[in-house]
DNA sequence: CATATGTATATACAGTTGTATATTCATATG
DNA sequence: CATATGAATATACAACTGTATATACATATG
């Protein structure tokens, strides 16, 4: 059965043409919500009803997109760490690749981004995945580069959350501008980073006991 | 014309009536892009059409609810601030009274959350304008402290942008949770907000040629 | 009282939506 | 070739949408 990618009628169609149609009329600032199933179907090329083939119903559809646009945005992100190590323009060079997700052509980032805190909460419990990988990933790093410096930090967990929370939100405000205008937005982002991360490290020294 | 409080049919209905109304729909967790006028007026017990009488369609009514609940908010954190100067805890009661707006009958700061990242352009600007408002007032605090502390601040408007975007991302996460169990997210806010002001002073300190 | 004005309603219409049902087509297997 | 199977479509329907038009009502003013 595999002479399937040719030239005529009633072509099989892969979910993920489906996803790409539904991403496609995201591009223009739409949020998921006012996608109907109809309009993504029209937009893939295919009936009404093929829809239903590949997902239960259009949430279903979006979860798989934000979970689509997490996995990449991860891989991009580690690969950014990979080429440094955590220091010095590490915190730019990740920060620029995230930032760079918002152009390339495929905008899944864009998903992740707007439907951080809509519709139903499957929506919020999928994106909230992604962001505790995030954490993760970056509380690990954040606990290397103390052996690494011996400077240690004050609940890195913390730390890493307060980072990943704050790019998410400075990308989304990054995702409203045109992309010339993202420059000063990575600046910023890096800075308010190093002021965390110097922060957790200075409270470090002076004790914990500063939470009242 | 004044005697229109009454009994029977054919009310004069304001307009604040059908943003409550668009309220109470939203307090379910959806989001502003689907509610339909019909539901909306269905809701505030007018005709469809009388919807006309006070916004020219959904988006303006979603323009007007943003701006609303950015002024309320914004007066009461100013509450907050003024019961104590910001110091100590004054970050603590801060952060409280910005959580407790989530708890509050209407709910208006879920709107604000919600459609920080949604929908048309213009609802992202109005919500942009509320936090630059926040900003401001924060910077300002900030400056306000460089003076009584005699610890400088580095970069104090990014300090504030970076705590003002952190706070709104952390309320838009408490949101989804169960009143009971927002105490640890308020404490775990508190910090962040420190390691960011220590950060900041610490870096003034330090030199400003850490941006690289 | 007469009537103008602003406010709310009723009816209607064309467009869109999600989906149930029946059908067509393409392929793989007997 | 016959035919079973899976994939795509066509048709249909009731529900809902935004809004245009016409109408009813309440009040204020003459």
């Amino acid at each position: 059965m595999n002479n399937l990618d040719n030239n005529a009628a009633k072509r099989q169609v892969s979910s993920q043409e489906v996803m790409d149609a539904a991403v496609k009329l995201l591009e223009s600032n739409r949020s998921v919500s006012t996608l109907s199933l109809r309009e993504i179907a029209r937009t893939a090329g295919i009936a009404p009803n093929t829809f239903y083939r590949h997902f239960r119903d259009v949430d279903e559809l979006t979860v798989a997109l934000i979970d689509q646009a997490g996995r990449s945005l991860r891989e991009v992100i580690r690969e950014a760490r990979q080429r440094l190590s955590l220091e010095k323009s590490a915190i730019r060079s990740s920060v620029e690749a995230f930032m760079s997700q918002l152009d390339t052509e495929q905008k899944y980032l864009h998903v992740l981004l707007r439907e951080m805190s809509t519709g139903p909460e499957a929506f919020r419990k999928a994106v909230d995945r992604e962001l505790n990988y995030f954490e993760e990933e970056l509380r690990d790093e954040l606990l290397r580069l103390e052996l690494t410096t011996g400077h240690k930090t004050y609940e890195p967990g913390l730390a890493a959350k307060a980072i990943t929370r704050l790019v998410f939100a400075m990308g989304a405000a990054a995702a409203d501008v045109p992309k010339d205008e993202r420059g000063p937005m990575i600046n910023q982002t890096v800075i308010m980073i190093r002021m965390i991360m110097e922060g957790a490290q200075s409270l470090a020294v002076k004790g914990e006991d500063h939470t009242g």
